[in-house]
DNA sequence: CTTGTCCCTAACTATGTAGTTATCTAACCG
DNA sequence: CGGTTAGATAACTACATAGTTAGGGACAAG
């Protein structure tokens, strides 16, 4: 075989694809994420772009950290967060591609309702 | 600009591409889509495949089909579903890749730690 | 050392949801 | 018609986690 892929059940790595997808699953986070794609940024930036409060973003950061999409690195008092793995963003492009075929398909079945009634 | 993407930081677009993730991020849900790669498949099928109870398996495929990745199909007495966006496999396979080069490089980690001490 | 700043972490609350159980509807069968 | 089966739905429980508040540790400035 080419590569393992999802192809088999195997539950451990459906596990991990699904735990891949629960961190883009947040709007915190992928509000981090497009502000992080001009370039690196310290948690105080952030917070003042996302509107998230410290704590709360410090933790964000920690997941995106922690499933390899960000690094950190320490700046004197300050942390600096980068985006490691660009191609995260092509994963939301695919989204963003399939839920506008779904929403025009939307939009069409409503308007064929529409002019049924 | 060529399309919308999420270069933007539109609320609506991030929470929309959320909710697509968040559909997938549940280790039941990637089970019924891996299961139902071969082809359709009826829900006493699906739960006999999957172990999954009949109830929650309903509730699974709701949300798959809500979001315009399965589509049913009643015949008879039953229902069938099938995938109707095969596009999702490849999200599944970059996952993949994301998350063996994330344990790589955390296996490489490992090892350095170990040999230092 | 003291103060202030930046960030991390712990504890807590509130909310969302996966899974179960039980009930209901719809189609087939006698 | 009543009985059976497939599937959807409602009500409920259990658990995970987003967001807040409070506090702690590391570094810089004085």
């Amino acid at each position: 075989m080419p590569k393992t892929k999802l192809s088999n059940a195997d539950p451990t790595i459906l596990a991990a694809v699904a735990d891949y997808f629960k961190v883009l699953s947040e709007v915190s986070r992928l509000q981090i994420l497009t502000h992080l794609r001009s370039g690196p940024m310290n948690v105080m930036e952030l917070s003042d772009a996302t509107g998230l409060g410290q704590a709360n973003l410090s933790k964000h950061l920690k997941v995106l950290t922690q499933a390899g999409i960000l690094s950190r690195s320490p700046k004197g008092t300050s942390a600096y967060y980068e985006i490691v793995d660009p191609v995260i963003f092509k994963f939301c492009d695919l989204a963003c591609d399939r839920i506008s075929d779904r929403v025009l398909q939307q939009a069409a079945s409503f308007a064929k309702l529409q002019s049924r009634s």
